[in-house]
DNA sequence: GCGCTGTGGTTGACATGTCACCGATCATCG
DNA sequence: CGATGATCGGTGACATGTCAACCACAGCGC
């Protein structure tokens, strides 16, 4: 138990100090941020980048499409995605990087990373690092494949 | 950054399933949860159990006092605490666990060290739960210290 | 073509957390 | 005593997330 509480602990203040920077460098949460991230980093498959169905994001980041929706809906008043309308399938929607967007989290990642670095990875030896990864894995193993993760909305 | 990003969904994941199981088995929130659990633990220094000082509190658990306040608000509502005046200071209040909070926490605890179990600490090597718990020390320790953790509310 | 079921996405009500500010009380010092 | 500044909590407005219900269309079988 008395890793639990140490994980506990760690992951309220290290949330705590990596979402303030990412607020004071670039003014955007961690949600924001992947977002942008999961945006950029879009299967190259079509030609079209920097874009992406809706639901698909949702499920690639475990979030619920109502929470992506309404956290799309507040990014588009920022200027930093705007929805667009699907060929194909007039019920769907991409979710689109717009310029603005694109230049956020271009100009955000190198802060983030540095903080990230600076508040985790730089405290850790290498061999730490490596078993925090497998534990990663290993946790998520089981959790990923059943119907776990998001109660679909 | 492996690490990273299998340290960021394994926390999304692992909370989102065991927040389910306590909400399942209790009815209880992570939050609920916590705030119990740490009034049970209080302090046994006076003969006085069961409550604590409000602020004390939220140093404790690392919580805004305005986020606890109004937890405790709704906690109150819920009949599984109740606040209460302090003798010495006119502006302090107790937190006070109602003998419904006992019984709900002493009921939830089982299933929850339970659920802790099952969804990680099983999925570990003793080794590997060992530098979890290392992994949380070295973490914490710079950040515990400055006046970083809370911007105090 | 037409109805049925499933999917993609949105919406509104509500729970939770943050932030900034207030109001009362306390402690201290001249 | 009385002013001053810190401390204890609470509050209201707002950001974020969840949940359940919903609409519009798609896909399929007949």
């Amino acid at each position: 138990m008395r890793a639990w509480l140490a994980y506990r602990r760690m992951r309220l203040l290290l949330s705590a100090e990596i979402n303030r920077d990412l607020a004071r460098d670039s003014g955007l949460s961690e949600a924001d941020y992947d977002v942008l991230s999961n945006l950029t980093t879009a299967p190259t498959t079509a030609g079209a980048a920097d874009r992406r169905r809706l639901s698909e994001l949702a499920a690639h980041m475990q979030w619920s499409k109502s929470r992506l929706s309404h956290h799309i809906t507040r990014m588009e008043q920022r200027g930093l995605v705007r929805r667009e309308e699907v060929d194909g399938d007039a019920r769907g929607s991409f979710v689109v990087l717009t310029a603005q967007g694109r230049r956020t989290i271009e100009r955000a990642a190198p802060h983030h990373v540095h903080s990230v670095r600076r508040h985790l990875i730089d405290r850790l030896s290498p061999e730490q690092i490596r078993v925090l990864g497998e534990i990663g894995d290993v946790v998520l193993g089981p959790l990923e494949g059943e119907g776990e993760g998001i109660p679909e909305n």
